[in-house]
DNA sequence: AAGTCACTCAACCGCAGGACG
DNA sequence: GCGTCCTGCGGTTGAGTGACT
């Protein structure tokens, strides 16, 4: 079963566009402007699946792009943005007039996922290597033990060069993942809609950080020490089967390991600098992007308090906003 | 000069969500 | 409420190209 093909496939031409291809698009935009893509390749005397077009438009045809390439300044926002909120690419598009998310996500895994990693730094989890290994370690004495130790051993017959450290972050990564073993982006899009941890380098250290990146120095994040998990999203309040604990919207918010909470509790309430709130706006977008993003209330039981949980999330919302009132243009998920 | 390798980036694929009848 | 269609998105692929041997 299953969806049908958008057009048939055997009769519709693939691969790269030829100039003509792109005249006709472009003649045809020019005139009718974008509809329905679908009927376009048909209008326009293309051969081609409307997707495609579509594609071939909105990536490469489009008057508004740019295609020079990327500016420091533009790299380090998308730092910034992925180490906020990962591999959310329209999004991080989105705060970079011109460039398409799929600019963007190949410009990050061309060069800047190297550039991090070369500067030692994990760019999955934005946090040294050396972190990411010892954390690696810690957790390794879970019952996660398997992988890790696994990991551990391959780590130490290559322990020589740079690359070789930064592939095995990689498997690090690649393991803690088969093992359910969250980090903190995974967390926040997987398992609690309200659950945003922060990195070890969190946002809030994140620009002086992105700023030696981008300078090609290695800087070393002012992160806590390895007891930090990588797993703990701040050990949340979860609402759990069976039971009926009680939970309140503050229970979701989240803690950064590296300030201290009454710290965090001046710094959500102030207006710092633009890079912090930035990283607020972002945290409070994606919280409000999450109310897309399967707040699973059946997932919580018999839990009681599920609506006026929701209810709750509303009234600080709201309240929120009328504190920040810029956060919905920030981001327009 | 020829072969191989690594890198880049345009394009494709499949899935999810929203709109609409 | 359900099915269909369209669009948006993120991950992946593969052709083209330059560097290296």
């Amino acid at each position: 079963m299953g969806r049908p093909p958008c057009c048939d496939k055997s009769n519709v031409k693939k691969g790269l566009w030829t100039a003509e291809e792109d005249a006709k698009i472009l003649a045809y935009v020019a005139i009718h402007g974008v509809g329905n893509w679908s009927l376009i390749p048909k209008k326009a005397g293309l051969n081609r699946c409307g997707k495609s077009c579509r594609l071939r438009w909105t990536n490469y045809l489009r008057p508004d792009l740019k295609h020079d390439s990327f500016s420091p300044q533009e790299e380090e926002l998308i730092i910034q943005c992925h180490s906020i909120i990962g591999s959310r690419w329209s999004s991080i598009a989105r705060k970079l007039p011109g460039r398409t998310d799929n600019d963007v996500k190949n410009h990050w895994n061309t060069k800047l996922k190297k550039k991090l990693m070369k500067m030692g730094i994990d760019p999955v989890t934005h946090k040294p290597v050396s972190q990411v290994l010892s954390e690696f370690r810690n957790i390794s004495s879970g019952h996660h033990g398997n992988a890790s130790e696994a990991f551990v051993r391959n780590f130490k017959t290559e322990p020589s060069s740079n690359n070789s450290i930064l592939t095995q972050s990689n498997s690090a990564w690649e393991m803690m993942r088969h093992n359910n073993i969250t980090t903190s982006h995974e967390s926040y899009y997987n398992n609690s809609p309200m659950m945003f941890t922060n990195p070890t380098c969190t946002p809030f250290h994140f620009s002086n950080h992105s700023n030696h990146l981008l300078n090609g120095t290695t800087s070393s994040c002012s992160s806590s020490s390895s007891s930090a998990s990588i797993t703990q999203p701040n050990q949340v309040a979860q609402p759990t089967h069976g039971t009926t604990t009680t939970f309140q919207w503050s229970d979701y918010l989240l803690s950064d390991p590296v300030l201290p909470l009454s710290s965090q509790t001046q710094v959500m309430g102030s207006s710092a600098t633009s890079n912090l709130t930035f990283a607020q706006n972002e945290n409070f977008n994606s919280q409000a992007d999450c109310s897309s993003e399967k707040i699973d209330i059946k997932a919580s039981g018999t839990c009681h308090s599920a609506s006026s949980f929701v209810d709750e999330i509303l009234d600080k919302d709201q309240e929120m906003l009328s504190q920040f009132p810029q956060l919905l243009t920030d981001f327009d998920y």
